[in-house]
DNA sequence: GATGCCGGGAG
DNA sequence: CTCCCGGCATC
């Protein structure tokens, strides 16, 4: 493509150099690294032994985290910039970095997933507590080859309800290698082995990492048989935390003596195994600690079985983490600190929203009888799942600077809240009058408000445009609203639930205001907006300037910065009552063709670099707008 | 023919 | 989403 846009251009405006040539250098440069990636980071990990490159080249990266790295690649870059913990996490991107050590972690990950679980030796089924070793490279080179291991919090283990079937799998499975070879396998646990069964005992360890990861590979596969069994693992699961804590115990016993691991570069499988005890020791603790939570993660697990049809919509392994937020923290207070940052860090603490399933119900509102949002959301879910669990590390769209807020939709309300409940006991009291019910909702609140995304840090886009609306703080501020009932913190992952929502409440009351960070070229823009686009979240400005905001549909062509030249019938700024339908007739409407001096005029074709964007692009002018 | 932009496609 | 470009409407 490129070579072919090149030609195109330089045929076409043979224009000085500047632009022209500066594509074909680095272009060039850039693909030639690429292509030399895979190769070498492939080979490097399974140094040991002579892993089959292929399979763990496969494409189930999706890194573990993902939920979380799924930062979107767009902002994850700017964001990156910003946040070091991003870059940690996934960020890596595209180039050499990030795409050696992810491909690694993939073809970890994979094999991980049930049969993973063979860490322990004993046994039995402990695999519920998984110690999780996460694999690292130190160097995302690949010449070294050498990986760190990270034990992971015992947190992960939980995760996921059908993970940890898949563990149990895993568990019979583990007995290992040898085992493995001899093969128990049941169907699940074939896949498993035979992933496994090249690499050795390293794989174990890593196995653990890519648990959570697997889980959800692994999930694919299995997910309908693991579907249906779920619920019992579930409840197996209980028992055998109880037991396996025991064992447990034992182990750590034995194993104390061991506890200061090596940092694991090139161990040979002793050393792993050595290793692994440790391991355990950790979880057990956390263990511990989180077995109170047990309970709650095993409510959990099952509301979120019988909420999700499809296996992938349960996202539990996130959520579930959750739950276990004490024992994680603790395993992330472990050993190293790569893990522990790349681990899920970027899931908001009070995040209480798996990122898979956008709206609120779960999460406050679980309780809640039965929360609409289903068919939407399930559609959507299914989709990012069967990203995560697919090919790369999709880039996940989330802007972690993004707040979520719960707007009331009803007539001259617009009443903005933190948390989906306050929301909710908003439109009952107020709105619907159900005062003395105040527990009791049929769900009819949904429809009266929605979520908004407030972006925290739009300073990427051109803030230039946006500057003249909202002085206030950028980024940084944190996501606390001293809005009133929230007990619930934003979610940084909102962003599906954004989508979600919005088809729900098209049927509200009134509009539905969608913030929304639009358009790509605005490159300079001394535009406009007043009411703007973005949103800042400052907390006294919250609920009031919504009424003229320039809403965007989504589904609106035309970017709400423009000024229209003369309004041919679209009336787009002002919203207030056209959204529920979406505007779609104007198809065919032109613009005019602004007279003023565009990009192309200005600069002429020779700085076609200093046009801006939408002019290079083709698109309408955005530095001079009619 | 030159321009300005929409609609779409590719990555 | 970003970047481009084909192609149409206007100058």
């Amino acid at each position: 493509m490129q070579a072919r846009r090149l030609a195109k251009r330089s045929s076409l405006g043979s224009r000085r150099g500047n632009a022209a040539l500066q594509p074909p250098g680095p272009a060039p440069a850039r693909e030639g690294a690429l292509p030399g990636l895979p190769l070498p980071a492939p080979a490097p990990a399974p140094a040991p032994a002579p892993a089959p490159v292929p399979e763990s080249w496969r494409p189930p990266l999706p890194p573990p985290r993902s939920a979380g790295t799924g930062p979107p690649r767009a902002a994850g870059a700017a964001a990156a910039a910003s946040s070091p913990v991003l870059l940690l996490l996934g960020e890596e991107d595209e180039d050499e970095e990030g795409g050696s050590r992810r491909r690694r972690g993939l073809g970890r990950v994979q094999p991980k997933p049930r049969g993973g679980a063979e860490e322990e030796d004993d046994d039995e089924e402990d695999e519920d507590e998984e110690v999780v070793v996460e694999v690292v490279d130190g160097d995302d080179d690949d010449e070294d080859g050498e990986e760190r291991f990270v034990a992971l919090g015992p947190g992960r283990q939980l995760p996921k309800g059908p993970g940890r079937g898949a563990l149990k799998c895993g568990g019979r499975v583990r007995r290992k290698e040898e085992e493995r070879v001899n093969h128990k396998v049941g169907s699940i646990k074939r896949e498993m082995a035979f992933t496994f069964q090249p690499e050795d005992l390293k794989r174990d360890s890593s196995k653990k990492l890519s648990h959570q990861h697997l889980f959800p590979l692994a999930m694919e596969e299995d997910v309908k048989t693991a579907d249906t069994k779920k619920v019992n693992r579930v409840l197996d699961h209980e028992k055998e935390n109880t037991r396996s804590i025991c064992l447990l115990e034992q182990k750590r016993k034995v194993v104390s003596s061991n506890i200061d691991v090596p940092p694991a570069r090139e161990m040979g499988n002793d050393q792993i195994l050595r290793e692994q005890p440790w391991h355990l020791a950790l979880c057990k603790e956390v263990w511990k600690s989180s077995e109170e939570l047990d309970m709650d993660k095993v409510t959990a697990a099952m509301v979120l079985t019988s909420l999700s049809t499809s296996p992938l919509v349960r996202s539990p392994p996130v959520r579930q983490n959750e739950g276990l937020s004490g024992s994680w923290k603790e395993g992330g207070g472990v050993p190293s600190s790569t893990s522990s940052s790349g681990y899920w860090s970027w899931s908001a603490p009070s995040d209480q929203s798996n990122p898979s399933t956008p709206s609120p119900p779960l999460s406050a509102d679980s309780f809640k009888p039965f929360r609409s949002p289903a068919p939407p959301d399930d559609g959507i879910d299914e989709a990012e799942a069967s990203n995560l669990l697919f090919d790369e590390p999709i880039p996940r769209k989330r802007k972690n600077s993004m707040k979520v807020m719960f707007k009331c939709l009803w007539k001259n309300c617009g009443k903005v809240l933190s948390t989906a409940v306050g929301m909710q006991k908003h439109i009952r009291t107020i709105h619907l009058g159900r005062v003395g019910e105040s527990d009791y909702s049929d769900g009819e609140e949904d429809f009266y408000y929605t979520e908004i995304k407030l972006n925290t840090d739009s300073v990427a886009d051109g803030l230039s445009s946006l500057a003249p609306v909202s002085p206030s703080q950028s980024l940084a501020s944190p996501p606390t609203f001293p809005i009133p009932d929230s007990s619930r913190t934003e979610t940084p992952c909102a962003k599906t639930e954004t989508k979600l929502m919005t088809p729900l409440s098209r049927s509200a009351p009134t509009t539905l205001y969608l913030v929304h960070t639009d358009h790509a070229y605005q490159a300079t823009p001394p535009v406009n907006i007043p009411g703007s686009a973005k949103f800042t979240p400052n907390g006294s400005s919250f609920s009031i300037s919504w009424q003229s905001p320039p809403v965007t549909f989504t589904g609106i062509p035309v970017s709400p910065t423009h000024s229209h030249p003369v309004g041919t019938g679209e009336q787009r700024q002002h919203t207030h009552t056209v959204l529920s339908s979406p505007p779609r007739g104007t198809v065919s409407l032109r613009k005019p063709r602004g007279e003023g001096k565009k990009c192309r005029k200005v600069y002429g074709m020779e700085n076609r670099d200093m046009w801006c964007t939408a002019c290079r692009w083709k698109k309408a002018c955005q530095r001079f707008i009619d």
